[in-house]
DNA sequence: GTCTATATCTTGATAGAC
DNA sequence: GTCTATCAAGATATAGAC
């Protein structure tokens, strides 16, 4: 087969670029991303989302034809994002600890919001009723970050090179869990909480 | 107001009992409960159930009036088992340590079911959208497993009494995290391996 | 306790005018 | 790009017979 043939038969859904969105879409982008964090992908219709950005449902459905396109771009966009932030810690910070206050400092920030869950943690309960392509998203999200804190950790602690991987894990479990337990609890900062937690415990 | 006028207005599903299920109400819970956990309360319907029991949808609605009903006799009995549980491993089980392992295990054999979530974490994560009853089940749920951690840890290092609540809220909140970033990796057994990772790496 | 039948509303989605 | 109108399917829920 031919690459001209490849691209041919790769589904529409698969052409949208988060990069090209007009400026309604971006704005449907937006209001859909927040209702997945707050509410989850099976907890929104495009009325919720029509009714927000003040257009009717037919609307929304021009820009987006399925739901499972919508999600698609919506992961698509907060995944290459998160990563384009790790990406800038990089540059911004040298010392690795002080990054790693950094990362725990963007789920802090995204839990400030509303209690707004990380989109990839809400994403990942409801995984299993979620289109391939979304999936396909929350693996890249988790893979990306579990190697940037992996690499980061072994900076920070390059006698511990060993178990890094195994922290690193540890540490990304606990942010999205903490997003999680702290809505049923009085706490607004539980996701800087447990990341404190596990820099001053583990010495790190 | 007097008490009894106070019993008298509580709405019907309060006063529901998950101990007094009939058989068909049980297997009709044992389904409800398995749903919520693969797929999310907002992931399934009255539909699926029947059709998994094996019988039709006006029976279920038959056995709870409202899906909110439902919900909450079913998280009422997993709450409810679950601190029995935790009370089990206080009896069974002498030395501290080995009982946080018995306890990751609880997480662990509950993922190695289909990767089902732990239902508390899974409701957490949709809370925005449950009914008050559920949510404050989950309350209850969470409460009671940090400070059933917080005492375990204290026992396993009196010395570090201090950190022990912010530790148990660690340990929780990585475990439930784990089973959600697990469903998106190839491993089977995260919860198993974030705890190991805390209690090795935590020296407990 | 279970069923058939039905009501009502919501949801995701389309047709076609402007 | 947005709208009105509409649809088919699915969801929650009820009435009433067996």
């Amino acid at each position: 087969m031919t690459i001209a043939a490849k691209c041919v038969v790769l589904p529409k859904s698969s052409m949208r670029d988060y990069t090209q969105l007009s400026p309604a879409a971006e704005r449907i982008v937006d209001v859909a991303e927040a209702l997945i964090q707050h509410q989850g992908f099976n907890g929104f219709s495009y009325e919720d989302i029509a009714q927000t950005v003040g257009i009717r449902k037919p609307s929304v459905h021009h820009h987006f034809a399925t739901k499972a396109d919508l999600a698609t771009v919506v992961t698509q966009r907060y995944v290459q994002r998160f990563i384009s932030a790790l990406e800038n810690l990089d540059r911004s910070i040298v010392e690795p600890r002080k990054r790693l206050l950094a990362y725990a400092q963007l789920f802090q920030e995204t839990y400030n919001n509303n209690r707004h869950l990380c989109l990839c943690g809400m994403l990942g309960a409801e995984s299993e009723t979620l289109p391939a392509s979304v999936r396909e998203q929350l693996k890249q999200f988790f893979e990306a970050n579990l190697n940037w804190l992996t690499a980061t950790l072994v900076q920070a602690r390059p006698e511990r090179a060993a178990s890094a991987q195994a922290l690193a894990m540890l540490l990304l479990s606990a942010l999205e869990g903490a997003m999680i337990v702290g809505r049923s609890r009085p706490e607004a900062d539980a996701p800087a909480q447990v990341a404190q937690a596990f820099l001053e415990q583990l010495s790190v």
